[in-house]
DNA sequence: ATATTATGCAACCTCCTGGTTACATAATAT
DNA sequence: ATATTATGTAACCAGGAGGTTGCATAATAT
């Protein structure tokens, strides 16, 4: 029920952003990180990657964007927190086509057996 | 264990791809449609869509590099369906990513009660 | 044999993406 | 006060994405 609630909550356009957000190395890295550990600072986020903090910066707006991470102002740096929402809703979503495939097979199955 | 196992299989790499193949509405269209039905040739997937048959060949394209569909040559039509492999294998990625969310959650909250 | 249908392939165009460098500003540390 | 650190903003660039048109070819229908 909860699942039906949130899957029919965001539209199509809603999750293609979401899994575009997720479709890229270097983002899936960050998100990797962040849900892994503490909300970081972008200059942290940006240690350990080759990429410049420019760089880094603009993958956390598209993550922000898609709502996959959140940030907020703490003095002089800003804290980019994980957010499980998004992601769970995509995961839905795909329980729905998988489960509609299912269905399909079960469908064409029949179908041959009759 | 199995879903393990799958996760493993995979790299960060790989995903990416599958995302980015699903980070397109007319693409996240084409699956829906060939999830929900029968393999269909490439002019019936253009069929309804506002695009020219080129273009849902590429986007079709883009979906069969990341092994989201197969198409097979029948006569003068290629078919394409679904393989739901790869969608299976992003939403076990996911979990993964929502488990460690979970256990930094609980991590945190330790942190503040003692 | 010929017309029709389904597809493949290539060239082209525009806009977006992912990256850079350079400079400005805000907050903190000394 | 001054230096340092963290971030924001902007201009720029190369390449890729997503779309088109045009033409060639393979398979089927008449």
């Amino acid at each position: 029920m909860r699942k039906t609630l949130r899957r029919t909550s965001r539209r199509r356009c809603s999750y293609a952003r979401v899994f575009a957000a997720l479709g890229d190395e270097t983002r899936l890295t960050l998100v990797a990180k962040l849900a892994k550990g503490q909300p970081s600072s972008i200059s942290q986020l940006t240690e350990g990657s080759q990429l410049t903090r420019q760089a880094i910066t603009k993958h956390l707006r598209v993550l922000e964007d898609a709502r996959i991470v959140r940030s907020v102002r703490a003095g002089r740096e800003s804290r980019f927190a994980f957010d499980p929402e998004p992601i769970a809703e995509v995961k839905d979503y795909l329980d729905f086509v998988s489960e509609q495939w299912d269905e399909t097979l079960a469908r064409l199955k029949s179908f041959v057996e009759s």
